[in-house]
DNA sequence: GTTCCAGTTA
DNA sequence: TAACTGGAAC
């Protein structure tokens, strides 16, 4: 049996909001340890990581790790019919073949449950290693979303320069190009901070289509960690409060 | 070399909002003097002159005149990856064919430079005599907008009366008729008043849709000048603060 | 292309 | 606080 008890709905909205676009459906790993989900876009350019940690829930209950297949399309139907401040619990039976979501209203007057079928997804593992960044920026996650999206007018790529004194995002189309420094704010310690620690400069390019979707997380986090490697993927991280993260891997474009 | 730059990028934001609509590109005409540009709306219905004197300025560095044929759409885009209190510096070099925008958060912690490709356009210079006004009226710039806003609700001309009584803005349409009426305010010392200097009376038509345009420039400054002639487009000033103006010129309706 | 939502401004 | 504008979703 498992049983997992969430009291804002609306956390799995946020989570959903920027998968859904990349991905039509993806196992949920459920064990003690919490719940985790690895997916790759359909073009098996981008890799999301999902975790929320068992401590995270308001309650958590998982006997025997299980794998919930489902698709996100009728997952985030079913999360539009929850209300704005509505609990949510989630429970599998063992070797069951569907999932249910229960909403509660806060002052429990109304309560919705939805059984979902379960789908036999096969349960690719990434092997993520921890990768020997170049540079780890931290910054407002808002701040990252506003310059995909001023850097959007112009092109469809965007070029990250990294070193000590700060990140450019820069971006070249028909029209022109443009480039957007960030730098490090002195005042550490402002929550908004924006700080760099590089180890080597790095220039990578990236398509901007990709970044912007994954900054629809921004609900999930006031702050984004970008983890950048001459080697690796971008990792673009947004912790979600007391619970877990989710993360988004995007692999370079090469010249 | 050219390079100018203002403390408020969110001035040149102001002067585009009621041009943008009106004109899709024009040249800057930047010399040592300033910056000043002359444009036909696409149906060559209005003119619209802008001058920002050098002196108003945080710097001004001109050796050489030059044209920079500009996209309006490209410049508004690019407007908007500006900052609310960013710095503006305007770079181009002689003979270049493109014009750099560079914009600075207060702090300095950000900061972005756009590159936009020059356009060629032919430098129609429009000789604007002084005219022999029949009116000068002097009004908040306000007052103009809604007067515009109320009276497009009714008809889609206005007819502009103008004596030493008062400013008189008719509309007729077919849900029925509206005057609108000003007078000369009493208290001259008043930023604010409305002076007429009429040497004679004078009854003009204008397209609403137009004069609604200019009123797009009341964040530029608090006052409008109307200058109404029998003979002449109405031309209607909005000062910009220590720098230059933005003048609107209207051809009247005939009957 | 149309509608909905959010941010911004008056 | 309300209207408007711009951006995003459907």
């Amino acid at each position: 049996m498992f049983e997992a008890r969430l009291l804002k709905a609306s956390l799995l909205k946020k989570i959903l909001e920027p998968i859904k676009d990349l991905v039509d459906s993806a196992n949920f790993d459920c064990s003690p340890v919490g719940i985790s989900l690895q997916a790759m876009d359909s073009t098996h350019v981008t890799l999301i990581t999902l975790l929320l940690r068992s401590d995270g829930f308001d309650s958590y209950n998982c006997d025997r790790s299980l794998s919930l297949g489902l698709s996100l399309v009728s997952l985030n139907k079913i999360l539009k019919c929850a209300g704005n401040d509505d609990f949510l619990t989630i429970k599998a039976r063992d070797e069951a073949d569907t999932v249910t979501f229960v909403f509660e209203s806060p002052k429990s007057d109304r309560i919705s449950d939805f059984e979902v079928k379960l789908l036999e997804l096969k349960n690719d593992q990434y092997n993520i290693r921890d990768s020997d960044y170049s540079a780890v920026v931290k910054m407002p996650s808002a701040e990252l979303q506003r310059i995909c999206r001023d850097l959007s007018i112009m092109g469809e790529n965007v070029t990250i320069t990294a070193n000590k004194e700060g990140v450019k995002f820069s971006v070249s189309g028909d029209s022109g190009s443009g480039n957007i420094t960030v730098r490090p704010t002195t005042d550490t310690e402002a929550d908004l901070a924006t700080t760099i620690e590089s180890k080597e400069p790095v220039v990578l390019s990236f398509a901007l289509k990709f970044l912007s979707n994954f900054t629809k997380a921004t609900p999930l986090s006031p702050t984004v960690k970008l983890t950048i490697s001459e080697t690796d993927p971008i990792v673009i991280e947004y912790k979600i409060d007391d619970i877990g993260y989710l993360r988004f891997f995007l692999a370079p474009k090469m010249d």
